[in-house]
DNA sequence: GCCTGGCACTCCCGAACGTCGAGTGCCAAG
DNA sequence: CTTGGCACTCGACGTTCGGGAGTGCCAGGC
């Protein structure tokens, strides 16, 4: 059908135009800036049948049309031709990420960036400690009853906790509780090293005092209490929760609707739970995922949309980033911006 | 002088009905609320005199006056009783910052209270390095060519940081090297302990390649790396310009002048360097600092005040910590706010 | 069957206008 | 120095009123 095709195109042309323009779109300003060669009134029929199958919608009588959410859910769907990202924009990725020293560095660089490109508000996740293997584990005496517990993960994070320990290690024993301990967990993943640490430290309160250890020459208490730590560290829900926010100062943007869409996007950007769940259910391996106005799970967050992806070494989703935005957004740019950051993010754990 | 006394109330009362209802205040108003016992017209007599002495101001004949930055400054220097706390805030504090685990979870919990407390935006600059002194130092060997280096210090944080040596250590030469860092550093203030470890390692390069090492059995090279990443990690200044920031929502309560004062408040949050600076002169032990509006060095921000302190063990100034916020806030409340927090984080830090 | 020009209609937007009231400045009297 | 009175100013608010953009619908043409 020649007008099937022609309505989508009609609707193509009202989001572009209404995104570039913030304003209504009406029908005689649409045949003129896009060359469809047909008359207004033609493009007011298709308008109508659009607006009845609840694509577009008129502020009031005898306003232009806007797009309703399912237009624009129709417009990324299936309208969206990919936009490759200039070669400018492609310069500032690679310089921007490329000085980062760490993995924390990583992080906040590409949250500023991310909200450079797209100018809005950017949200990148600290990898997450689950998704990682550990890389290394070392025990350090700090006093006699002080000891400095330091998890090294692949995702290049270090953790470190301070053990107060019951019964003082001699050299020998602290060398045997670390070789048990390295045993036990490097290279797994950590919920598999969890498994096997916890093994390592049976609860003291169910042995005899003088029970014999699992490790050689060290009192249970001692090796439950550097267990407890470590498996502390690994199961630390805090930094599994761990997010960046930037470019809160493209809010101004938003021009009309404060309240209603400014005040609860600034209340949101400061839960951090929040943030991750909206840019959380992210695919992965360059599959951006983008979700409209009242498709999210917050009613107070309806006019704003979140494009969001994961990324992690080899494509995988260790963790996701993204951007937060008026559901007037710029879908194609933005979309490509997430993807080019997150794959280059990526790349980048994977040297490292 | 008696009238000089009632204008300094008359000037009292306008900023804090001013700050009250964010209006204009008139001079009925005023005799109404307050119970200066003096007719209006004689209080239009005392703002007339208030205004040609720049302390007040009217936005536009025949309104109401509105206090000037130099009346703030007056109100805040010599107006101001000293609020205590409600035990309910006191109590919020304590089991607010009760439960924290190490000095970032105090940091992150302290803008959080900071930014509920007064309503504002607050700002908390991590303990910055150089004011702090070495607790401990520890060196991990991770494979044959890498090791790991860990500072300890007396604020709390722990810098880690990878070494590439070219050398590998025997055991014997690590724990000559372990103690000889020990010695240079432990106790000392950043600053010493960066010139004592300097001495470990003369530059290798003005060396013969055999030339007998100051540790013994190690190779200077793989010394001087190792010094190298201890200097670095004692000198990042990355680490001295963290600060954490929270409480941006209460922006929205700002009302009017949006583009004024709320846009170039967002920009400044995301420049920590910026921010640093405007909480930066501090004063310590329970003093606090106000800046006013213009007093400040961004012009953009001539209608924000900025109300800081500074905290650290003992009372020290370690680094800062504040509130920044509209020129019409209320100064006895935030500043008795900010004061607290302030006290309680470093007796906190004077625990660790 | 679909497109098109014409036409009447709707309704937002901005300007102009008038009214109201809070607040002021000034003055003369206490 | 204070006070009551009084005229005046000026923003806030509501009303009115065209202008114009945009629509829906209809009848005619391809």
């Amino acid at each position: 059908m020649i007008q099937e095709e022609r309505r989508l195109a009609v609707l193509r042309a009202i989001v572009e135009d209404y995104v570039a323009t913030e304003e209504p779109v009406g029908s005689k300003a649409l045949v003129e800036r896009h060359g469809l060669g047909v008359s207004p009134a033609t493009v007011r029929n298709d308008m109508a049948a659009l607006e009845d199958e609840g694509y577009i919608a008129q502020p009031h009588t005898s306003a232009g049309r806007i797009p309703t959410d399912k237009g624009y859910r129709l417009f990324v769907d299936r309208l969206t031709t990919v936009k490759p990202l200039s070669s400018a924009e492609r310069r500032a990725i690679t310089t921007f990420l490329d000085g980062a020293v760490d993995i924390d560095d990583v992080v906040q660089r590409s949250v500023r960036l991310l909200s450079q490109l797209t100018r809005q508000v950017a949200v990148v996740q600290y990898p997450t400690l689950s998704g990682s293997t550990v890389r290394h584990v070392e025990l350090v005496v700090l006093g006699p009853e002080r000891m400095l517990a330091v998890l090294i993960l692949s995702s290049g994070r270090v953790e470190q906790r301070i053990v107060e320990v019951p019964v003082p290690l001699g050299d020998d024993a602290l060398a045997a509780l670390r070789s048990r301990v390295l045993l036990a967990a490097v290279g797994q993943r950590i919920a598999e090293a969890m498994a096997a640490l916890g093994e390592l430290a049976p609860d003291p309160e169910e042995l005899p005092p003088g029970a014999p250890s699992v490790v050689p020459g060290a009192d249970p208490r001692t090796v439950a209490a550097v267990v407890d730590v470590l498996l502390e560290a690994m199961s630390d829900e805090r930094s599994d929760q761990r997010v960046a926010v930037g470019g809160a100062a493209n809010l101004a943007r938003f021009g009309d609707s404060f309240d209603t869409a400014v005040r609860p996007l600034l209340e949101a950007l400061e839960e951090h739970v929040v943030l991750l769940k909206l840019i959380g259910e992210a695919g992965s391996g360059g599959l951006v995922t983008v979700r409209i106005g009242a498709e999210g799970p917050y009613e107070q967050l309806a006019s704003t949309s979140v494009v969001s992806t994961g990324y992690g070494p080899g494509g995988g989703a260790l963790a996701s980033l993204g951007i937060v935005g008026p559901t007037r957004m710029d879908y194609p740019s933005t979309m490509a911006a997430v993807r080019a950051v997150a794959g280059y993010v990526s790349r980048i754990l994977d040297e490292s």
